[in-house]
DNA sequence: GAAATAGTGTCTCTAAGACAGTATATA
DNA sequence: TATATACTGTCTTAGAGACACTATTTC
């Protein structure tokens, strides 16, 4: 039988990153059915008819990673379709990117062997299911390169947080170090970056530090660049 | 009868950018059948089984607007897939940017009443059909994005090209005017940006201008950032 | 010669990086 | 007191913007 476009589908893949452990972690589940059976894979789904991308995104969420949609950024990122990327049939799949803080450990969802974080460090070497590892790649790329030029460091923390907390988020990301003091400057004189609240931090040791919260911009004009460290 | 994801399409749209007369244009179709008969349209079409993304776009470039593969840069936008975008069934549509220097007048494909160059600016106002509005305004978007951070304003260019005419594409995607020596020391210093040719230009009432062609990188650091103009 | 376009030099200002110094907590 | 963490100040340097100046062509 000849295969026509009715035969193809349409499904969104996830790539769900927090930080644990001052390590960028991505969501992995382990396949229960050919093929890859047994091969971590991102958590991933079909589209329903009436639905669209962005609500069939949180229904995986939801349904595989056990993870509600209040506390993540969903943003898409590229749309992967070569054929037999999926040897099953053409599947056509957009790639969709969630940030968050401090998500906790999934639950196992249905059609899924098991689930888990993964250092997206330890997982090189790791052979992913299908073309995860690319998607993956490409995922990590783009939110290393928007830290630079945007205010979304600041989806990865807690409502308040501090200036370390958030110099850490760009560190681990980043795989590099900062310096603390002009790390500092920078992102308090950032217009819109941050909103200072007349709170600060339990003590940890040493001077408390003052509490912030994400500002009203979006965009950070300067950029903070990496190309210089 | 109920739709089911056997119903779901998946297309690609065409996005296609170049300069004419310094100024941004885009290439559009005007429909020749229900729904929005006579609505200008971007070029667009259904994927086969067997054929990558990218492959679509070609083809679409081809067919719909008589393009060879030769002379564009195309790249992968977004992906729009709101249910009933399309009112004759769920259509998940990859947009692709393709980018030109000195693209020809299109000849007029099939299922299209007619198709022409339109210049961006005049655009507003102007109905699209479908959600080809946003999806053009995204790409636009894009293409005045990339011209910060990378190399890409060489591909509205001819193989070899004057450090004005280089000067003349960001002005032209800006809309707005730059200086013309720190324009000239910033894209002659940047590594990778330009490879310096032993040509002139043929002078045009003036000094002549030496002749440059693409570089090696395809990432401008620093940037050349719009915002501190 | 004037006019037009190409390209360079120079000054100022912003902001990044290095790093020393100060502030405020715990032990 | 020492130590740890948070923050600030200062110096140097890179690079952007403004703009004057020189270079090379046509008319």
């Amino acid at each position: 039988m000849a295969s026509s476009v009715e035969d193809i589908r349409v499904a969104v893949d996830l790539i769900v990153l927090t930080l644990r452990d001052d390590a960028l972690n991505v969501l992995l589940v382990q396949r229960d059915d050919e093929p890859h059976r047994g091969a971590w894979a991102l958590p991933g789904g079909f589209i329903e008819y009436e639905e669209d991308l962005e609500d069939a995104a949180y229904r995986v969420l939801s349904d595989e990673a056990s993870l509600g949609s209040g506390a993540v950024h969903l943003e898409q990122v590229r749309t992967f379709g070569t054929p037999h990327r999926d040897p099953r049939a053409r599947v056509v799949s957009v790639a969709f990117m969630a940030l968050g803080a401090d998500l906790p450990d999934p639950e196992r969802g249905d059609d899924v062997a098991d689930a888990r974080w993964w250092s997206v460090e330890d997982l090189t070497g790791i052979e992913l299911a299908f073309d995860h590892a690319t998607v993956l790649g490409c995922a990590v790329e783009r939110a290393r390169a928007k830290l630079e030029y945007t205010t979304l460091a600041v989806t990865f923390l807690p409502e308040e947080f501090t200036i370390s907390q958030l110099r850490g988020v760009y560190e681990s990301v980043w795989g590099a170090t900062l310096d603390a003091g002009n790390f500092h400057r920078k992102a308090t004189r950032t217009e819109g970056f941050l909103a200072e609240l007349d709170k600060h931090a339990a003590p940890t040791g040493g001077r408390p530090a003052r509490l912030y919260s994400a500002g009203a911009g979006s965009a950070l004009v300067p950029p903070l660049l990496r190309s210089g460290q």
